[in-house]
DNA sequence: ACCGGCATGTAACGGGTTACATGATTTT
DNA sequence: AAAATCATGTAACCCGTTACATGCCGGT
């Protein structure tokens, strides 16, 4: 699933400009399981205006370049729902913070605690976030996703603070509360 | 991470040929979180080579290539080591099953049942694998990598099981039990 | 005075996947 | 007879990120 048709799902959504699509999937619901970056998005909306599958109404801004609003043309949505009738590939994840802990013996333990803090935090954020989504305005679809944000966010949460000391191999260390 | 630094991080468990390491990125306890394909190992061994990162030595064989038998040395250990030290980044995911689902009302009830059992299935295996790995024979760093793993697997199987009425919207659906 | 947000876009670069080329041996 | 496993490697390609270019407005 590339970018051209993550555009068309996030259009789906509601019309928006390229600034917009950016800000979704790095802030919006999408921000969990994609992200992807202007030098991608503008190339992507250029071709899916080429192919009719997006229309563009300009507004004009002083000061800024005009705002292009995009919206789903009926040939666009045909093509998201035809995307998403292929079989999905495979989850794709990349942990760089796995790599570390998994490596934790050749870890300076304040490297390690750095790691382990960070990572705790993007969960509680991940979480709170994703709490923050009112689940009475969502369609079913959507509720599910959130469910299973919640779900493995919490028990990632659970886990990291109830084995802490094993990570750090028994080792007393200090709790790095500030910071 | 690039694979260069991941195929130093494989061969500090033990020396292996690209074939191996390749495996392991698909079979080992790695393929959570990361995966490669020969098209950039082969490559990453022969810089890693050059650099003197890594170090290798020849096994003929008939009838097929001679194994290149790749070891760490002590430079590329180093090298590790000092990867281990960068502050990592965030953890990267796709998922397109995930987007599926918070799609789920623009698709045919099949089509979605198909990826609702096959996620799920995929989990399961996941946890099947990672609780095969014998606990007491695991460094620390790897023992919390794999409770990790086994929290989150269980937290999304369990909340898949208790929640697929709502993913498919109070339509009555058959269980797809066979398949 | 400077930074962050808004708003578009391009070009260079990097990195990895896919597909191809080769070929014996074992399993189905 | 066909497919999978073992084993290496290359080249074309895709896709995306990073950095750059431009420029105003509002807040600190």
């Amino acid at each position: 699933m590339d970018v051209k048709t993550l555009c068309l799902a996030t259009l789906s959504l509601g019309d928006a400009t390229g600034y917009d699509i950016k800000k979704q999937f790095e802030e919006g619901p999408f921000s969990h399981f994609y992200q992807a970056s202007f030098g991608s998005i503008y190339p992507a909306l250029g071709t899916l205006l080429e192919k009719g599958l997006v229309a563009c109404r300009e507004e004009e801004q002083v000061g800024r370049p005009d705002k292009k609003i995009y919206s789903l043309t009926d040939a666009g949505m045909g093509a998201f729902k035809k995307a998403l009738q292929k079989k999905p590939s495979a989850d794709k994840i990349r942990s760089e913070s796995l790599v570390m802990f998994f490596f934790a013996h050749y870890m300076d333990d304040e490297d390690l605690r750095d790691v382990y803090d960070n990572y705790l935090n993007c969960f509680r954020q991940k979480l709170e976030f994703i709490e923050s989504l009112e689940p009475e305005s969502l369609p079913d679809g959507r509720l599910f996703v959130r469910g299973l944000g919640t779900a493995s966010c919490r028990a990632m949460i659970t886990y990291m603070e109830e084995n802490r000391d094993q990570l750090f191999g028994g080792k007393v260390t200090e709790q790095t509360d500030c910071q």
